[in-house]
DNA sequence: CGATTCTTTGAAAACAGTCAATCTGTGTGG
DNA sequence: CCACACAGATTGACTGTTTTCAAAGAATCG
């Protein structure tokens, strides 16, 4: 499993072995079944998760119940409730997995001791939270600017592999569209 | 004009008077008349800039010409298109001065020497990225959750500073609004 | 097979956008 | 100093989109 994320620091952040090889006492192995909580609201999201295999979602949940979907993280993705994890402060939501999955964990101060040591380890991790944010952004522009219509194929674009295989009304959540309109919108695409 | 990013790095970064004066040679000031631009569709975003004084949006602009505010920034907050200034590649969008401002410009390569140097302006950087990432997030949280008055609202409480200066068709705009609709919204808040 | 879970469909109501007109305040040039 | 232009804000009537609520069809899983 750990082998997952080794691949990954070697294709990406250009560790060597031994380099790697430092990382690996500081992970947690975790499996979860679906359905399972990774982290429920109001607990301290104390480390970043690396998805090895399968796929999970951070969410909140609104007064009327609704969930919002914030984030999907599937193989090669990272996973956190990045605000409380930042923060310190209780989560304001949830992370679940949405298949069976295979996570390795790091907490938040081996993280960055890890990253204070390794310079290349640095830059990634820079480059990542770059990536992070463009894309937060990129997503509010295509809110406010895009039809739900565009908003929709533009996801398909972008997350096939997410498209591919997460519940039609989770994806109504994340573009924040009931899954009645969604469903309405890819009938009409088909005319 | 460099006294107000003295002041902000001393209050913020916790930086000497010593380490201050390191950072000044690579600052550049300018003043910008209302309506100038800063940066403009096309160009790279080379620099991360300090709001001295005054007022800037960054924006898009649709194919339909409607314009689309990603970013206001007043008095102790930066602005740049970051997704160019973080990539390299040319800007999709402009930033412009709202008011007469005052700016002071730091080159990207400048800004990652200065950081590497001191760790305790790198920490703040990164509390800095960290807190614009959850801004950002939580801002898609309040569009794909809230209705448009409830959007609204938040946007006066978390920046009554910026609402105050800015005309109502452009926080329409941040909203993804028209301005028509924000008006009856606010028309309908009296009752 | 039965029980979930997910997706689709229909009809009515709520909401937001468009277009056109009016109103307001500001500032500039004559 | 006034008149006028201009930018911003509002209002009304209409159109289009999205939500809501209720029900019924698929698909999936034990």
């Amino acid at each position: 499993m750990f082998n997952a994320l080794a691949k990954y620091l070697k294709a990406n952040a250009f560790l060597t072995n031994e380099e790697i090889e430092q990382v690996r006492p500081y992970t947690i192995e975790k499996k979860l079944r679906k359905k399972q909580y990774l982290l429920q609201e109001g607990e301290v999201s104390r480390f970043n998760s690396f998805v090895a295999k399968g796929c999970l979602r951070y969410y909140t949940v609104g007064d009327d119940g609704t969930e919002h979907i914030l984030r999907f993280s599937i193989e090669n993705w990272w996973i956190s409730d990045y605000e409380s994890y930042h923060s310190g402060n209780p989560s304001k939501g949830a992370i679940d997995a949405l298949e069976d999955s295979e996570i390795i964990m790091i907490d938040k101060y081996d993280m960055e001791a890890l990253v204070q040591s390794n310079p290349k380890l640095q830059a990634f991790l820079t480059r990542l939270n770059e990536r992070n944010f463009d894309a937060t952004q990129n997503r509010i522009l295509s809110i406010i600017s895009g039809t739900a219509e565009e908003r929709y194929e533009k996801f398909i674009k972008s997350y096939p592999d997410v498209f591919n295989r997460v519940p039609l009304r989770m994806i109504a959540s994340y573009l924040g569209l009931t899954r009645e309109t969604l469903s309405r919108i890819r009938g009409k695409q088909v005319l």
